[in-house]
DNA sequence: AGACTCTCTGAAAACGTTTACTTGGCGCCG
DNA sequence: CGGCGCCAAGTAAACGTTTTCAGAGAGTCT
């Protein structure tokens, strides 16, 4: 249906290899071929059939991004960053998710051999076949908040630790004593490294204790429901991601208690609602949209460079804890204290 | 790098042609051989190359998905719907956002050529070169809130007139009179149709008054903060999304207005959050990932019949009033009243 | 037992590009 | 005035598949 280089060629009366050659690198093309050329091709509306090309030059000039699921502002907000910056350079961005374990993942990665140049992936699944055998050899890969042993390829994590450790931290400081955490599922490698910085922020002092949970709004409904009808209401909670917190205080609310002066409330992620729900939630903010920028420009490198010298690497992205209203402690640590590195 | 048809051929003794047969159709291959190629392959860890199988196939197992710009829950959403569609049907997602306008989208478009096999695009905005010149001929598209001219193929609209009529009628019949609409921008089909509803919805007795916004938090903000402010302060608000509603309900709180008491407030979308904020936000419903996954649905099979009879269609998503309490009419009319058709 | 048919396999063409190599024409220098 | 070299344009190979076509071998029917 669509024009061919040939169409172009038997138009402006030269060969194909001229039509390539004014279209392309433009190497020594006479002004009369040049502008016949040119004339045809925009007058067929011409455009390269980008497989058969691809196919040659070997680059296909998209990168695939494989994530666990998208989901919420979260996603768009990691999409919309290396979205920026892969139009910036060109490329165009070949999305798949709902992988629910690393077996589907190597499926989804195995059919985008040829497809893609690199590959953005986000897989923080523990367990199941690993990754390894499954990546295409050779394609550039950099992933993100996985706890797969480095060794494929570059690696951008959160700080997941860190954040959660400093807003535990926070809530001790604040005269908190008993906090409950509300955790993600078990097998998510960024929900253990949560619990891990709930422990490590809490000290000596304090007794740990967990509930479990899943990301959802709904199972922090839950366990809000379940803390205020509990007859060992602590004093703080500290959910693992700000929706759980949400659905949290939702219930507590619901339920009659008052946020945070019964209880104090943290969250992580600083989704965009964190600011509007009364009280405004304090968490722990993650520029996903840098995160994704980074991982994009990062990949970008290694395609440049397959057997560049970066390889392996594991850069921790930042996060900063922001204090709002929920945690009551607002008016003593308002200033948002910046926490890098791990 | 990886390996190809020919090392698995060699491999196994077999001719290409085998090995393709093996690994397709199977259209009568014998068990000697398959067992052979089956084994070099896994040997191999061979995965066809798409780009040179799409070359000949003419068909890359991928859809394009082009939208105005990646931005917050709706579309997230919105991808979410099309992806799981596009997955369940072993499509793959290409995925180019931040075209601000018709020029850049035709660009985004004409490079998708050879890599996609059908187009879903959003393109609300007005104005600029039409996109049926930059459409490459014959590629099967369906489109999504667009005001073109149908003609281009099928189109699925939401029912955004019939929305702002439904609730700025709701409430009219509430029992306010004066009612104020902070409009999206002004180069934006849906934000037109929006304030076509509100002006149908206001019936003859009530005067109108729009505000301009841009469909963020910040300028609902302003509007919020300028109303507050204002001596003609409204009886009611009806923003053209959530997210202005939601920034418009935070100035006015700010400013100690009560809402519904002292302003009653509306908005449109019913993003994730709106049943959250205080008080919960009366809204219109709208399930884009249902409209997401039933233009895909559409799409694949247009391309599977190119010159079906179903084409130049525009269907309309419907919507839905959601009665919360910002709007004050909680109590009286709190069933949610399905909205359909336009 | 011979011929016909049927089935499986391999050779080769095709998809739409890019690019290395070849050809041809022209100018310049000897 | 003739040869050499350079530059532009064309020819063809290559990329990795699928698929048509032809051939070979075996089985069956007369």
């Amino acid at each position: 249906m669509a024009a061919t280089i040939k169409d172009v060629a038997r138009r402006a009366r030269v060969s194909i290899a001229s039509v390539s050659r004014t279209l392309n690198h433009s190497s020594s093309v006479t002004p009369n071929v040049r502008e016949r050329v040119l004339r045809a091709a925009s007058r067929l509306n011409y455009t390269p059939h980008a497989a058969a090309r691809s196919l040659i030059i070997r680059r296909t000039h998209t990168i695939g991004l494989l994530l666990p699921d998208i989901h919420g502002e979260y996603f768009s907000e990691l999409i919309r960053g290396v979205d920026r910056a892969a139009r910036s350079r060109g490329l165009h961005l070949l999305v798949s998710s709902t992988h629910g374990n690393n077996a589907e993942a190597a499926d989804a990665l195995r059919s985008m051999n040829g497809r893609v140049d690199g590959l953005l992936m986000m897989s923080p699944y523990i367990g199941g076949a690993s990754l390894e055998d499954a990546l295409p050899s050779g394609l550039p890969t950099v992933l993100m908040n996985t706890h797969e042993p480095a060794g494929i390829g570059t690696a951008f994590v959160v700080d997941d630790f860190g954040g959660a450790r400093a807003i535990t931290a926070h809530l001790v400081a604040a005269g908190y004593q008993d906090i409950v955490h509300i955790r993600g599922p078990a097998n998510d490698f960024q929900s253990l490294e949560r619990v891990r910085g709930y422990r490590a922020g809490l000290g000596a002092g304090c007794r740990a204790r967990v509930i479990d949970g899943d990301f959802t709004e709904e199972s922090g409904y839950l366990a809000g429901r379940a803390l205020a009808a509990s007859d060992t209401r602590p004093q703080a909670v500290f959910a693992a991601n700000d929706t759980m917190a949400i659905g949290c205080l939702f219930a507590l609310t619901e339920a009659g208690v008052r946020v945070p002066h019964d209880i104090a409330l943290g969250g992580f992620d600083d989704i965009p609602l964190a600011r509007f729900v009364s009280p405004p939630l304090t968490t722990v903010r993650v520029d996903v949209a840098e995160m994704g920028r980074r991982a994009l420009e990062s990949l970008v490198v290694s395609i440049a460079d397959p057997d560049g010298a970066g390889r392996s690497s594991v850069e921790t992205v930042p996060v900063e804890l922001v204090v709002r209203a929920s945690c009551g402690a607002d008016s003593r640590g308002q200033t948002p204290c910046k926490e890098a590195g791990g």
